[in-house]
RNA sequence: GUUAUGAGGUACAAG
């Protein structure tokens, strides 16, 4: 059975998926029972390739023979599901996967989380996120981050900023991706001045700016027409590639 | 011994 899994595995990184159900088919026909390693690495290979409702399908059928899943098989189902944005179908395994004495962490919610806020569904969002911290889950850097970026897109900004304060008041370290999706906001809003504020502000905590985060202040300074400024912070950039 | 140095968050452009 090990070499079973190992050879599916082998068949998942090469995406052929189907050379894996073929070998996984044929070992059940020789009587040989799956486990749970055979099942997480059939579901994630299917959902590599897209196909997140056969690997479903796959689950569920194997549930039905008593088979139980783990937090990451969970994981994987829901990460493809949000992927493709099912939400009712993300949703609903979630709870199911609690119903079934699996407890959600983080990752679960995580993905959720951020799937909704990709959707502009943040009250949605926000419900799960209290319902995460009031089982007892931490929300991370990742979490207050996704919702940090779904308000911003929606240029709910001020919003934003309580998140941001209130991870920042529970001892979690904002990074680089906070803050370029708060950066992006208010340069979203035209509010570039404010921008370079919160640039500033990373700097100083200590954080180095990414390529993507140059890309934020210049894209916007260049769309409000401040090309002068924009060439400054690319001075800037290149200033610091050289430190 | 296997999925597993495992699953979650940010920009522009392209499509």
């Amino acid at each position: 059975l090990f070499t079973l899994n190992i050879l599916i595995n082998c068949c998942c990184h090469l995406r052929k998926i189907n050379c894996g159900l073929g070998l996984f088919g044929e070992v059940m026909k020789r009587g040989f029972e799956a486990d749970l390693v055979t099942i997480s690495t059939l579901v994630k290979g299917l959902c590599a390739e897209g196909k997140v409702v056969d690997a479903v399908q796959l689950f569920d059928k194997m549930s039905e023979r008593g088979f139980r899943g783990d937090v990451f098989l969970y994981g994987f189902l829901i990460n493809g599901l949000c992927k493709i944005r099912e939400m009712g179908f993300a949703l609903e395994l979630h709870r199911k996967m609690t119903e079934r004495n699996c407890e959600a962490n983080v990752h679960t919610y995580s993905m959720i989380i951020d799937a909704l806020c990709k959707d502009g569904l943040i009250d949605d969002a926000v419900v799960l996120f209290l319902e995460m911290i009031g089982k007892g889950i931490c929300p991370d850097v990742v979490v207050y981050s996704s919702l940090i970026n779904g308000l911003c897109s929606l240029g709910r900004l001020r919003k934003a900023v309580r998140y941001f304060d209130e991870m920042v008041g529970r001892g979690i370290k904002a990074d680089l991706v906070t803050f370029n999706s708060l950066i992006h906001g208010f340069c979203q809003e035209g509010l570039w001045k404010d921008a370079t504020r919160i640039f500033n502000r990373m700097v100083k905590g200590g954080i180095s700016p990414d390529v993507i985060t140059y890309t934020i202040l210049i894209d916007c300074l260049c769309k409000e027409g401040k090309v002068g400024e924009a060439s400054k912070v690319l001075e800037l950039m290149i200033k610091k590639g050289k430190e």
